[in-house]
DNA sequence: AAGAAATTAAACCGATCGGTTGACAATCGG
DNA sequence: CCGATTGTCAACCGATCGGTTTAATTTCTT
């Protein structure tokens, strides 16, 4: 009841923000180190300009953040939008934990059934991904 | 390093989805209750026409269902998508809480003082998230 | 001091956005 | 059958988007 207005204006630009591929990309690079303008242009063969009007929508989205040392400017990831995001994605969490849970129940059962039949030792379980 | 192909295109389109408040005023009026076109387009003072925009665009993000029964449309949320995005999210989350983790451990640090103090039985530790 | 390197600024481009209006197509209730 | 209700479609509008090119600015290197 509180976020509501609070972020509203961030969300649009977070949101807008990721919607485009180049700049998830080089969300993803800065994840794994702190990058310059040019560094952030090359993958993508793209102007240096191009890439300098997409970091300055990251940067005005408040997902990086920018030092300026002599010539280089070198950006860095800002999770602290990314949080809010995630937040808001939360309130909708239940609609598709809903329908994992269910499955997930069907699924369990299914193992049950055939630890049941061949009662051996190691039940293959798959972690998801992580 | 599956999911990288897999819904880029899915990714585009939610989030382009979510980065109108418009829309996201929807889907969270969508969390409550089905509803009609025209139940959506009434709380924003806009048309028809701008409301069924708007819905196709949730549509074709996948973010809405749409089952039409004799003149009226009704729609309901459809939260996989949703979903997809939250996975995305998910990949910076150490991100932000690390900065958590760390806030957390300076006030679970003051409170084992203050227990200390008061000779208290129960070590307060609280899991990080999940 | 001269030139290369890193980046922004500005102008421009076609495409898309969010929104409207007006015309059309069903469907429902008399 | 008539008229109201529910919604889409197509055209249009100004604004913004993603991208380029060209020019300018600053800094580093020699």
């Amino acid at each position: 009841m509180l976020n509501h207005m609070v972020e509203q204006t961030h969300l649009d630009a977070v949101f807008h923000a990721l919607a485009d591929p180049t700049r998830r990309a080089m969300l993803g690079q800065l994840a794994e180190r702190e990058l310059t303008i040019g560094e952030l242009a090359t993958p993508f063969s793209m102007s240096f300009a191009g890439a300098s009007k997409h970091v300055k929508v990251l940067e005005n989205a408040g997902l990086v953040s920018r030092t300026i040392r002599g010539r280089t400017h070198f950006c860095r990831l800002q999770a602290a939008r990314l949080a809010e995001a995630d937040a808001w994605l939360k309130r909708y969490e239940r609609f598709w934990t809903e329908r994992l849970d269910t499955l997930e129940a069907l699924l369990r059962a299914e193992d049950e059934a055939n630890a049941a039949v061949k009662a051996s030792s190691k039940p293959t379980i798959k972690a998801p991904k992580k």
